[in-house]
DNA sequence: TATAGTGTGAAACACATGGATCATTATTTC
DNA sequence: GAAATAATGATCCATGTGTTTCACACTATA
């Protein structure tokens, strides 16, 4: 599905090479050649989020005469592939029974996607928003998440701080994680996250703060979890997979659609909050483009 | 890689009814599709050897609102087609989203275990392996994730630790993460996670280790993410979401796909270390069963 | 044969498209 | 720090777009 190999690779020959707003033209064109072939000129760029003139110059930049013919080598490559679906399918088959490490690859993918889309079931929706809006009504949030669930409990609460300030990671050097809760109040609420085995020190961390008055979320891997008799809200995630160890994906996934629904709740000052970061961040020199030079 | 079938059906079902002029246009639509979505009206009617009015016409004998909703069926059939293997579950994303519009929750849940699917495909398996394997013939593995990458590479990192004692993080309190690099040898890898924006500690360590001869591989976002230059290889994983942040879900995915294949290629050993930390964990009294009680 | 109704083609339209130009702004380079 | 150069954004233009309108031709019925 790429257009003419060639051109595919000639674009990333010569990516480093370009100006940063032909890089982002030059990026979504290769992350989205089906939209190239298939709408305008002046669409693709609203949705690569440049100036329609870029499109023009990254055509030119590439040699071509024109986007026209920019998007004329897209279509081919789409018209061949659309006819092209059985023999892709015969390839994976064909790779799949020469090795076996892909297949495990490729079943523990598929069986993470269908995880994902179980969660769209009516019951996991109503209790994602019950949990988003309980998170919504609070002064402070509290997060915590220790041991497997520190990843989920760290990125929620790294995404909830670039949206705002109401976030409060319970983690720290030296065992101080739970030394944040010394001011917590009923108004505050604490997401847990802890999937089985449940750590002891999420537990008990938690129960204090519920004795505080603290109101008690979680995302957790079942509705006999020791944290549901704890929480107003709690969300469930699958957890199996055929591997040695438990998936944090879906947990992580149910993390970020939390997120995502705070933020859209309020997208004025969601959208102040990411400028704010934004210039913060700039100004630190946090991100490059390049490879920085060193010496 | 038919339109929407049941527009397709309901040509075929009205063309009896159709004047002849009709009839010649719907059958052209019916035979070339691809066109349908990737030519514009005036063209296909060319092609079709009829009027452009003609065409018109019979998107409203279809009745469609005009000639522009017959092509986006078609562009739509062609999107799904066109990357073949994740036609399916992206079939059930259009449809969930016509059910429930509003839901946002869902519709982001679909879309990733949409992108899941996708890396099935065989070019993202081969890299996995290769990314794997690579991995596996390591000394050590040095683990880099700045930023929004953390979440990844601490939960690779925990993964890996349970599994054995070659996984080194590169992070830590007061700025020290990196020094961890200081007795690496080129028999050693590290496995670098980031996604746009690139984090610049995080390309200064990756290069800094790189010419100290240690092996790069890393996750990342695209083919021209900057850390491809450095890398010996690399898995692509897509971040795009419809909310305002990047997805880490399917690099959080491919992560652990990562630690299942360096499990799963040697079964014995690998048993053997979760025994051991099973037992170290146990002793510790890690982990509770139910609300610990306090007092 | 007259006539109402339908199908067809040609032209006109309002608008969006890709491309080009030029002023302004960043970034080098000396 | 100044000059030169490249990159970017805004505007304009000729062309192509989908659609509508209207006149004409054809058909079927009385």
């Amino acid at each position: 599905m790429q257009p003419s190999n060639s051109l595919r690779e000639q674009i990333i020959a010569q990516y480093d090479a370009m100006s940063a707003q032909l890089q982002q033209a030059a990026r979504y064109v290769l992350e989205h050649p089906e939209e190239v072939a298939l709408v305008s000129m002046r669409e693709v760029a609203r949705l690569a989020g440049v100036q329609p003139a870029t499109m023009t110059r990254l055509a030119k930049y590439l040699g071509l005469p024109g986007y026209d013919e920019l998007r004329a080598q897209h279509a081919a490559a789409l018209r061949q592939g659309g006819d092209g679906f059985a023999a892709k399918v015969r390839q994976r088959v064909d790779e799949g029974s020469e090795r076996g490490a892909s297949d495990t690859a490729s079943h523990m993918l598929q069986g993470l996607s269908a995880q994902l889309a179980k969660l769209c079931e009516p019951d996991s929706l109503r209790r994602l928003e019950a949990t988003a809006d309980r998170l919504r009504s609070a002064r402070k949030v509290y997060v915590l998440g220790l041991r497997s669930s520190h990843a989920v409990a760290w990125h929620f609460h790294y995404v909830m701080t670039l949206l705002g300030e109401r976030s409060v990671h319970l983690d720290g050097p030296g065992g101080t994680g739970g030394d944040a809760l010394i001011r917590a109040t009923p108004e505050d609420v604490m997401l847990v996250i802890s999937i089985k085995p449940y750590a002891t020190g999420t537990m008990e961390l938690a129960q204090l703060a519920k004795e505080q008055g603290v109101g008690i979320v979680s995302i957790t891997d079942s509705e006999v979890s020791p944290l549901v008799a704890l929480s107003e809200q709690a969300v469930f995630c699958p957890t199996e997979s055929d591997s040695f160890f438990h998936t944090l994906t879906p947990a992580l996934a149910v993390s970020e659609v939390l997120c995502s629904l705070l933020a859209e709740f309020d997208r004025p000052k969601t959208l102040e909050a990411l400028q704010q970061a934004d210039e913060h961040l700039l100004q630190l020199n946090t991100y490059s483009e390049a490879i920085p030079r060193r010496q």
